[in-house]
DNA sequence: TTGTACGCGTTATCAG
DNA sequence: CTGATAACGCGTACAA
């Protein structure tokens, strides 16, 4: 900028005053600052600008993985939404660890950045310090925080599952295997939830040995489906808590030797763009993904914008089932009655 | 750290010192200075470093799409590798526009990014002109760009498709549709390219009518095949040059009422997730996204670690054809014959 | 309308 | 071993 002043012969404030437009400049200045820019090839320094104003225009986001298609999804948006409005985004995957998480999160705010959109992992006391002694907002997304006061935009989980699961009782379904990841998030609980509650709906028992519990990878979805299986009263229909499980549990399925939906029905969280071209076209509860980033952008967009003081906002989302090819109605299920045989002989 | 400084009653520059390590502080000052830290909560403000020692620890990457799976796997890849040593990346998509992307260089560069990644669109001179003139290294990811002189790692384009084709000639396969995206991108080109030799080594006449070119997305996957379903003379066998418009391509021959591998055969560029799971399993290429993105990192934190002089490097991949079974002998494949009558009727 | 002087938080230099 | 001071590049009172 000195050189510019120098070059267009005027003094760097009368340069900074043009370019930020604070104050009028004369034609003439103008014109001779603007040439000087165009042959200097002046680009002013956002790093030292930052420094002054104490603003980056930067935020950061954090997810556990990039890879699941929910997480791909939002972010593409997220990352849009700020494109547009002039931000740039730090991306961090925390790969669902905490210790990554926190490291990550501190690196961000020494970075000082604007404003955070967290996917947290785990019951960070780091985060909740950072939320209530950093003075960037946060805001909160697809995963609860329930000590923390801050916005947030969380999908309604318990109601998606509730409808998922009331789906495949409707069609008969009696022995619904759950593969579910660790219950220190919040969706895991209220899916959880929402699967018991439409057992209770129903008059079914819940029945604890067909619940497993994964790390979310599809590995954890294999095993967890491969457990499921060999049980002695096989499920006749399994709902996984995540798309990467899904996979694994598709796998565990096809080298079982068994076929979707002939002989196992699959409900899954999470869609994604294959669903319906391949088969079995999965039968999954959708998240409004495109929303569900828009808001989260729009809610630290406007805290970022100057309204700082209103007290933090929940928005929930509710999830939608694509109801596809992957379930069969019970009676139409193969080998439907042979558990009740090997019930009886045990 | 000034009110550090003022806590522990010593200088800035002994706090700095102390932090930093450049010269040893006494114990005494060490351990005032280590608790007025402490007490006061201080963070270094990494903005303020960046402004003074010229460096930021961040890096800008830049893909068209994030939500394509290639792109997906890669961006992932590229984060873990930065975050591990310590850098902050900025991602940016570019959404196959050249205007989004100068933006979004420009952006990056503004912020002092202290190294690019890019998997370019088009023939951007502004990118030209970045690597010549702005002293940030960058490396060029998945697509060449000729006539710019800096680091890059790439597919063997060429061979993976001519690979490919082949499996499909060996097959019977005559009439392969070819759906591609633009030929401004060096991979389409030199895919296309690859696709022409196996014809040609085959003994086959290259028919243009048989080529349909997209966007690259979805949308333009189905069009693509829909026309080519439509020919009176059907191609056999399609192949896709990416993954999003393979998607399209499956959804048209859904809606044609054909169905894959029966009636007509399939492989696309890049592997997914799921591709082993569902329905035809589809034979695709695998492009060793693990390798790609570590070795991009590679590159650039090479540079960051100041070899910069050493000449630009050029690392070229191999891609490995998964043979699953969506392609089936031409023998095997319903109305292979019919293309023959369709035609003698016209 | 334009210019001068100062501060943002750090680090590097150099004198003590 | 420590401290004063000058940058880094920019924005902004305040004075002219």
């Amino acid at each position: 900028m000195l050189h510019v002043a120098e070059a267009a012969r005027v003094s760097v404030a009368t340069v900074s005053a043009y370019i930020n437009g604070t104050t009028t400049v004369s034609q003439e200045l103008s014109a001779r600052i603007e040439q000087a820019i165009r042959e200097i090839g002046y680009k002013r320094n956002a790093i030292a600008r930052s420094l002054k104003v104490g603003t980056t225009r930067t935020v950061g986001l954090t997810v556990p993985h990039i890879t699941n298609p929910f997480f791909t999804d939002v972010v593409s948006v997220i990352q849009q939404a700020f494109d547009r409005a002039g931000y740039a985004v730090m991306l961090c995957c925390t790969d669902e660890d905490l210790n990554n998480q926190d490291d990550q999160i501190r690196l961000l705010l020494d970075r000082m950045v604007d404003g955070l959109i967290v996917a947290r992992v785990g019951d960070s006391a780091f985060l909740k310090e950072t939320v209530e002694r950093a003075n960037v907002p946060v805001v909160l997304l697809d995963r609860e925080c329930e000590n923390v006061d801050t916005d947030r935009v969380v999908l309604d989980n318990h109601q998606a599952v509730f409808e998922a699961i009331t789906y495949l009782v409707d069609l008969g379904h009696k022995r619904i295997g759950y593969i579910t990841g660790s219950f220190d998030i919040s969706p895991m609980r209220d899916r959880m939830a929402g699967y018991r509650a439409a057992l209770l709906a129903a008059g079914l028992t819940f029945d604890q040995s067909l619940v497993r519990s994964g790390d979310l990878h599809e590995a954890d979805g294999y095993t967890a489906a491969m457990q499921l299986l060999s049980l002695h009263e096989r499920p006749t229909a399994i709902f996984s808590a995540n798309n990467p499980m899904v996979v694994g549990a598709m796998k565990a399925i096809r080298d079982i030797g068994l076929s979707c939906p002939e002989d196992i029905s699959i409900i899954c969280f999470d869609d994604f763009p294959w669903a319906d071209v391949f088969h079995p076209q999965l039968t999954t509860i959708a998240q409004p993904v495109q929303a569900i980033g828009e808001q989260a952008a729009m809610l630290l967009l406007d805290r970022l914008n100057g309204n700082r003081d209103a007290p933090s906002r929940r928005l929930v989302l509710k999830g939608r089932l694509m109801v596809r090819n992957s379930c069969r109605p019970l009676s139409a299920t193969t080998g439907a009655a042979t558990p009740k045989i090997a019930t009886s002989l045990v």
